[in-house]
DNA sequence: ATTAGCACTCGAAAATAAAGAGTGCCAGCA
DNA sequence: TGCTGGCACTCTTTATTTTCGAGTGCTAAT
């Protein structure tokens, strides 16, 4: 790869720079403007033929410009591109906007691929691959005679509970004693191993012959598999549509589909490419899916806490601005990471913040500015 | 509007018919085989010339079909069509898919969407406008030193809670104290009455130098806000695409971009229109929203508990089959209010169903059938 | 009132023509 | 040997024209 001489370089560059912000294939002419090359067109043109023949560019028709290829983009993104730091207004706006909701940890994961998506202006994606949680700490709240919530401290810091009410009634002694045993038995346990045994042991254990055990065994096991399970959800898919690429209507079809599927998305990163590991990059046909085969996506990896990571980015053609788009990326990724780990389990959460007065005066919920 | 003859309405109705079908205009010839009536095209072309007089129908340009206006469709809605019950098949389908996940409120109602885009191949919103919450109940527990869960239940039987991390130590009295002072005073209230003066009153009543109070305070708002807007989502946009209406990129991009903001959601049912209250249809102008203005609206109401009410609906360009569309709705907010009562808040939810033992087995998460 | 007949309109699709951008290659020049 | 200007050629894009046909509205006859 690396047999390539500076002049072809500066020369690839300049075409994925010049595609990337027009759509149209690029030809000599332009470039012999463009790149810092005091040469001639014609100059161009060979080393323009000799890059196609080399695979990193190719021309839509024998008479058009040329337009980088997967393999071009590739080179481009881990050898070309020159990094460019973000505006600090741009990186204002990031930090004031990830300070603000200090909420739940699901929450800020949600504003954040928001944030990503309008200020790059492409769909944006996010992940928390939570890693196999446990249950940290039970706990049964009971309300009254035929009433109980169940609820459950994870090991990842959040909290899940559920209200139960029965059609018999049960006494608060017989709860708290479920409540114990659970103590003693399920916490820091995978999902596999409540085991329908250790599910009767606990029963034989508080006598339980209505099934109360097993309803909150139930409940943890689905708390455990859905944390288990990646989170992935696309934001803003319609940003597509200004695209384009996307002007017919079968290709966004088919890509808006595939992305609905939330599913399919978690599926998106198995792939291992070469370059950075911060920024992962997928161009084109480096994508499994074959409805992703035009496209790229660009994501960057966040630290949830414990260890656990996510991800966060965008989808979008392969022309795409990669050296912005990772920029901004990895910025969001990385005050996520300093919000989740300062905010949601660290310190008293926006201890100053959450104050009051201020919070109750502005009371219209959920107001957004877009 | 009943100033209209009984083989116009044939005639309209068929008109409609067919072009739900077709999407192409419709011309005398065809309707005068496919409509039941004996007559020639002749004069089938007198009926449809007087129709578009009135203003029931219209056409593109001067030598094509009819196609229905608005008011054709309104007409057609409110009197015309036929209710189509649903197949057997596809009844047994909502039930089941309905009655499989006995899990969350919120969970249950995405899942509706979910059923209705994928049975109606539309693009599906579902909005739970919860009225005005208020905390039934306050919990405190207290983990550690520094550390306690906050655990609301709310009068609409959900639950909510907030672990909080502490930067000091607090001692279990104080926490408990806190959590009585809090049931005493802060039950049933809503959102505007925890006035800050409330808050100082409970701070002096604990003693609290440390913010305790106001943190529970400003969770106990933040989840009353949250709960009193209405919560809105929409299922399965791309499903817009599939639609010959939508072949135009920028019309299709328009509509997805004012659809994906829940906000817009949210503001759409509060046109009134004439007809039947527990379906609304809107129909193309009939929406205030510009960006609404050839598409249309079907909303099916379900009962959400509590008197409590949430809609379930698709959204689709106007040409769309009223008829089975409302069937499917009106069947699934039916089967929805009934899962809502009978799982979530009444007896214990799916006490037979949520046994240990098969939930377990088929341990993969979320494996849905698509 | 209904119908057959017919001239007419107007869009969609097909056919044709013109324009333009960019290439590859060659021959000349440093 | 590498660069450059020149030039013929290719192939898309766009515009223009032509053709085609579906559907109408009107009129006159039943």
């Amino acid at each position: 790869m690396a047999d390539i001489s500076e002049r072809k370089k500066k020369i690839l560059a300049a075409v994925v720079d010049e595609y990337v912000a027009t759509a149209e294939p690029v030809g000599s002419k332009l470039l012999a403007e463009k790149a810092g090359l005091r040469v001639s067109p014609a100059t161009i043109r060979n080393e323009l033929a000799e890059l196609t023949g080399m695979g990193y560019l190719a021309q839509p028709h024998t008479s058009a410009g040329r337009v980088p290829t997967a393999k071009g983009y590739r080179l481009y993104v881990n050898e070309l591109m020159e990094r460019k730091p973000l505006s600090d207004e741009e990186a204002r706006t990031i930090d004031s906007s990830l300070a603000q909701r200090s909420g739940r940890r699901e929450r800020m994961i949600g504003d954040a691929g928001r944030l990503a998506a309008e200020l790059t202006n492409y769909p944006a994606l996010s992940m928390s691959p939570a890693g196999a949680d446990t249950v940290e700490r039970f706990d049964l709240i009971y309300v009254d005679a035929n009433t109980f919530i169940i609820v459950l401290l994870m090991r990842s810091d959040t909290v899940r509970n559920k209200l139960v009410r029965l059609p018999f009634s049960v006494e608060e002694a017989m709860v708290r004693k479920i409540c114990t045993v659970f103590n003693a038995n399920f916490c820091g346990v995978t999902e596999a191993e409540i085991t329908p045994s250790r599910i009767s042991a606990a029963e034989r254990a508080v006598d339980d012959s209505m099934g109360l055990v097993a309803v909150v065994a139930g409940f943890t096991i689905e708390a455990l598999a859905e944390r288990g399970g990646t989170q992935a959800t696309l934001t803003d898919g319609a940003k597509l549509l200004r695209l384009p690429e996307f002007r017919d209507p079968d290709k966004a079809h088919s890509l808006m589909s595939y992305l609905s599927d939330a599913e399919n998305l978690r599926r998106l990163p198995s792939v291992s490419v070469p370059g950075n590991d911060d920024i992962k990059v997928l161009i084109g046909p480096e994508n499994v899916a074959e409805e992703l085969r035009d496209s790229s996506v660009i994501l960057a990896k966040y630290d949830a806490g414990d260890g656990v990571e996510g991800l966060i980015g965008v989808v979008g053609p392969t022309r795409m601005d990669y050296s912005v788009l990772a920029a901004k990326l990895s910025y969001i990724a990385e005050g996520l990471s300093k919000a989740l780990a300062g905010g949601a389990s660290g310190a008293l959460p926006g201890f100053g913040k959450l104050m009051i007065p201020e919070n109750n005066l502005q009371n219209m919920p959920e107001k957004r500015t877009e």
